[in-house]
DNA sequence: GCGGATCAC
DNA sequence: TATGGTGATCCGC
């Protein structure tokens, strides 16, 4: 059998955080016990069609070589790297990589097995698993276990960094700078304190990684685990030296289908991004040569703060059964993930322009009739919904043009979302509060419409709930009214995205949180770094550059230009080409 | 804008 | 035996 699919059947975490060693042996039984079945079907079919795309990308990829010299797009590929290398995040002023601020990475171990206990101090001394199967979810079940319990650790954690940005039920990102300074403290002081701190308070144990970003620390918190603590040395030289071998699995972002992409070229570890850079460079598209360049210099945002209501993007709820065919069973699944979706918009305060319909087909008919598991069909409006009548009405209309169907999982999720507790958005309030007061001029026009739209629909709410179905009947027809408008109108927006700044890797410094803006200039600057490369030779002009930050900057960028980098390797070659002649 | 695919937790 | 749910992002069309 092939070694990639025995990987790909022994789950998508296979060799993500700290496994078994022997983790071939049990990959081995799970294949066995798993051949014949629908289920291995599926993956080998996956798994081969990966195997194509992985074929179809060598071919590509010698396609390009053929009118290119590896050597000039390799040095191509070292000026951007030299340019991202002096990139910063943060310290503007010298344009040099950041190494001031003490970042952290705090995991909890065992997280749900942990929570049961304390639920359950019965289990205690008893092997048990959690959750239905096998292994438990994370937000459905942290949700109760959240009810339940109420887990004060994120509570202990903030303690150490009230901008703490929590990932998650079990993780959290902190800036322990300021602490380690106001309390006179290393961070490896009050990262042990802070272990002790949150087992004395909920039995609890606590991995932790420090590092001068997020990235490099979320990766050292997995380097001792469980209970334990990994500092990196904040210098270049050390971080080079730690990306260098690292496996290009262990990148967040990095997972299955891209290990195996990256595999095929060359590259099993950082330190292979530096040796493959001139086939990423030409394969800039496929694999996002600048994130996996920074990547390889261990450079990242060290930006932490919490996660904004604003950021939020989707809202949905979905259900996974026993497969179904009968449509009045779908229904009933699908109501109940309209009425979920309600709890949870209502609770939440949002309200969403785009309905999404997902379901699942029955694994025998996906693998006999279809390619495809999933499926997922949308439509988008002019008014915001959220309540389960609306989603009902949507979810049907979508849902009624795909029978028949036999399913194992339906869902339903909406975007496009309106905060309704922003300020602006407090419709009905405002209204009341003062009705003949006009916003300015200047707000945008679609804004004020949806906000017109909410009041409406509210105040009609209010009105008489007799009219209910006057009103459903009414917005079926400016549902119809919506469909030929999105039948008629599909302009296709291009992507304005360049080829420098694909991946959202390095957060911008924003405007709207001081505080955090502020937190740099209140940190000493001692232990930036200096070593740096200073001036080099642009191997595309052979001209030297200056150490000046705009200048270097404009004149990489005009010789980084796509065009006049094969305009270089081309005439390169054909000049070597003419030499041998 | 839509739908598929990949990824994280 | 063949597994959950929520959410994000990217790409091609």
């Amino acid at each position: 059998m092939e070694e990639s699919l025995v990987k790909r059947l022994a789950g998508p975490s296979t060799g993500k955080a700290g496994l078994a060693k022997d983790q071939t042996e049990i990959n081995r039984i799970i294949a066995q016990a798993s051949k014949g079945s629908k289920f291995f079907e599926n993956e080998r079919r996956k798994d081969q069609e990966l195997t194509q795309r992985i074929h179809k990308l060598i071919k590509h990829r010698d396609e390009l070589l053929k009118g290119i010299d590896v050597g000039t797009l390799s040095h191509s590929a070292s000026v951007l790297i030299c340019k991202l290398s002096q990139s910063q995040i943060l310290n503007l002023e010298t344009s040099q990589r950041d190494l001031s601020q003490y970042i952290v990475h705090a995991d909890m171990d065992a997280f749900f097995a942990a929570v049961e206990l304390l639920d359950n101090p019965k289990l205690k001394g008893h092997p048990f698993g959690v959750g239905k199967g096998v292994l438990t979810t994370a937000s459905y079940d942290a949700r109760q276990y959240g009810v339940r319990s109420g887990m004060p650790v994120m509570g202990i954690l903030r303690q150490y960094d009230p901008e703490m940005l929590a990932a998650g039920a079990d993780e959290a990102f902190l800036n322990i700078t300021n602490y380690c300074k106001e309390h006179s403290m290393s961070p490896e002081e009050c990262v042990q304190k802070l272990q002790t701190h949150v087992h004395a308070a909920t039995s609890l144990t606590v991995s932790a990684g420090i590092a001068p970003n997020k990235m490099l620390a979320k990766i050292c918190s997995d380097k001792n685990k469980p209970n334990g603590q990994f500092q990196l040395l904040f210098n270049r030289d050390a971080i080079l030296s730690f990306m260098r071998d690292l496996p290009i699995r262990k990148i967040p972002g990095i997972g299955r289908v891209t290990e195996r992409l990256l595999d095929a070229i060359g590259i099993k570890t950082c330190g292979d991004i530096y040796s493959q850079r001139a086939v990423l460079f030409l394969l800039d598209k496929q694999f996002h040569s600048e994130s996996l360049f920074l990547t390889y210099l261990g450079i990242a945002s060290n930006v932490v703060q919490p996660m904004h209501r604003n950021e939020r993007k989707s809202v949905g709820s979905e259900r996974t059964f026993d497969p179904i065919n009968d449509p009045g069973l779908i229904l009933q699944r699908l109501e109940q993930c309209a009425q979920d979706l309600e709890g949870d918009l209502e609770d939440k305060g949002w309200a969403g322009q785009t309905v999404t319909l997902k379901y699942k087909l029955d694994t025998y008919q996906a693998i006999v009739i279809l390619r495809l598991t999933v499926f997922t069909r949308a439509k988008s409006l002019t008014r915001f919904v959220s309540t389960k009548k609306e989603l009902l009405t949507i979810g049907k209309s979508l849902l009624l043009t795909e029978l028949p169907l036999c399913i194992r999982l339906i869902g339903l999720r909406v975007t496009k979302l309106k905060d309704l507790r922003a300020p602006e958005n407090q419709g009905v309030k405002r209204l009341m509060a003062s009705p003949s007061k006009k916003p300015p001029q200047d707000v945008v026009q679609k804004e004020e419409t949806d906000v017109d739209l909410e009041e409406e629909r509210a105040m009609a709410e209010y009105e008489d709930e007799i009219d209910q179905e006057a009103i459903m009947a009414s917005q079926a027809a400016a549902d119809e009214a919506e469909n030929d408008d999105v039948d008629s109108t599909s302009p296709l927006t291009s992507n304005p995205i360049t080829a420098f700044s694909k991946r959202k890797l390095v957060e911008p410094l924003t405007h709207d949180n001081p505080s955090s803006a502020q937190k740099p200039t209140s940190v000493t600057r001692q232990v930036v770094d200096r070593t740096e490369p200073e001036t080099f030779t642009c191997p595309i002009c052979d001209k030297s550059l200056a150490v000046d930050n705009d200048s270097l900057n404009q004149h990489v960028d005009f010789c980084l230009s796509k065009d006049a980098i094969m305009a270089a390797t081309i005439m390169s070659n054909e000049s070597s080409k003419r030499r041998k002649l």
